[in-house]
DNA sequence: CAGAGGCGGGTAAACGATTACCCGTCACGC
DNA sequence: GCGTGACGGGTAATCGTTTACCCGCCTCTG
């Protein structure tokens, strides 16, 4: 592998002029930078990243620390960050942490040690992790679930879209709703479960613990957690369904039982995902602004990056309520 | 930032022993070991990454580039690629080139720059990209696609697949079958339709160009393409359609158009994603093992980045037809 | 008891870039 | 004609590790 040296050599010069023509960082004899371009693409020379990393100390990496890389959800907030990256010639990486404290703290280790110049994460927990960032003076962005730490947040008024949700399935006349969301201490969760009995209590319904259920963000336990709720005694007739991938658990279990969204049982579930309008009926949806978020949070991040001292912001999205067939009788 | 002087200033030791208790490298006093470690906590010392690269020549990340982060196929590979990846202590890092050439070219130099262990890669075209991997001796994996160049690849029988697909259409009783595939020159895109090609001349079918489009790998194309083709005089009444990407933007078209898959139009897609059961009637797909092909790319990878001698290797996994509804009338 | 050999641990040289510092040259002004 | 300043470009220090090499001490053997 050439080095900066071989290119110097062939050109003619000293490494420092290789270095000053292919960074174009002070002025140097336009002869001499074609001399040095030529040789380097003669050489095919590829500078050497960690060594410019180790001597500027900074890299033009951002991290980005996802919860599930299979989630729609997750993976266009990537694409809101990678876009806005890219027009400023930043690199990002995505790792998935699969909701757990372990991969997410390996993940973060990883990016310190790399000295990555940022980071947006999705985080697990409580995050005890995140201070290891803070220690270090990384910069972070928190989507979609909020962080203790003082640090820029980009965050989507959940409670109020599941409050809202639930409410319009009020509306449409189901009488008995029932909830299913992730595990407790997972912020989205537990907010929109939170939005869930907001909406009960406003319509004063009685919020039975019996038809709420709490399960991994997964569509299997989502799809054995329909199926209890469905073969007690007080069973829902409509159900709020805290994610996309959720749902697929959820409709499964309701084809499987010969149950009709819409007509036998209401179902509203969180997030836009692309095939939610070709179920029949077509699902109703609180559609949140993904690549947004990821858009946001990465414009967040490099303010940060460029200036340090500024004051941690926190940017609030609202969802919307798509209705669609699963919640109209 | 605490460096690893720091800490054998702090430990009363020299570097080389902190450098050597951290790594387990060469048997160091368990005394030495114990003080060297609470000194290193105490500080919160992290190893500076590019200074430990740099050093060591070598990086424990491999680089994933894939041509589509929404694509439940791709990233169906990322999580086999990862999960094989962490076992052995390996990061991975996503990149995403969106099918553009250029995107793919910059991410490889990145690659190269940051001289990553490895590459698992989809190649988005016939990419002389990849010969820079090849000259600086950077192990690569194919995926999904064929490369020209010598190098392991973890592909699918898609033609195969194709043609069986296109004559289960044939046999269920569909009079003329038609296919949206990808854009000319991603090599799965084009085995597709020799693969139904094979099967309509196998079938004795004039295969006429009217009912054959070729467009993005994207819904929106694909949604154009089902409105063009059956709005025309030759209509197809079935369908083979080449992703699922695709089949969200036919199935949308067909609902638009009052067209019911199975008993009006036959459609059978390419890949099994998770809601692929959820539609009615149940969309059939072509199911192809994109877990596996992840875990094995990762095996094959670090088997080469162990060996670089090794004689590459082409991986064939076949895909399984899934009859669902729409696919019989 | 002396010499050899093994082993733990320190010193310092890499790795390959960037950049502070310095030096020579040239132009310009007095 | 000489001093000064600007500027292009070279020399070498530096970033933080890892590791080759070396040294001193301890133990074991003849």
């Amino acid at each position: 592998m050439a080095t900066i040296n071989d290119v110097a050599v062939k050109a003619g010069v000293s490494t420092a002029t290789v270095s000053r023509a292919l960074n174009g960082k002070s002025t140097v004899d336009p002869a001499l930078v074609a001399r040095v371009l030529e040789a380097a693409a003669e050489l095919g020379y590829q500078p050497n990243g960690p060594a410019r990393n180790l001597r500027r100390q900074e890299t033009a990496v951002l991290a980005l620390i996802i919860s599930d890389v299979e989630n729609p959800f997750f993976t266009s907030i990537a694409r809101g960050v990678e876009d806005v990256a890219h027009t400023v010639g930043y690199s990002v990486v995505l790792c998935n942490s699969d909701e757990n404290p372990d991969k997410e703290r390996r993940y973060i280790d990883v990016a310190i040690q790399e000295r990555v110049a940022g980071v947006v994460l999705s985080p697990t927990g409580t995050a005890t992790n995140v201070d290891l960032l803070a220690a270090r003076g990384t910069p972070v962005v928190a989507v979609d679930r909020p962080l203790p730490e003082a640090t820029d947040m980009v965050l989507v008024d959940t409670r109020h879209a599941a409050k809202e949700a639930t409410a319009h399935l009020i509306a449409q006349g189901y009488e008995r709703v029932g909830c299913i969301t992730g595990p407790p201490g997972i912020r989205t969760a537990d907010d929109r479960l939170a939005g869930y009995r907001d909406a009960m209590r406003a319509a004063k319904r009685r919020s039975s613990a019996k038809v709420v259920r709490r399960t991994g963000y997964r569509a299997d336990g989502a799809r054995q957690a329909t199926t209890e709720l469905l073969t007690q005694d007080e069973r829902p007739d409509a159900l709020l369904v805290a994610n996309s991938t959720m749902a697929i658990g959820v409709l499964d279990a309701l084809s499987g039982l010969g149950l009709r969204p819409g007509k036998d049982i209401g179902v509203v579930a969180f997030d836009d995902a692309p095939w939610t309008p070709l179920v029949s009926p077509p699902l109703s949806v609180v559609s949140q602004p993904a690549y947004e978020i990821g858009r946001i949070a990465a414009e967040l991040l490099l303010a940060r990056i460029a200036d340090t001292t500024r004051e941690p912001t926190t940017t609030t999205l609202n969802a919307t309520l798509i209705t669609r067939g699963s919640s109209r009788r």
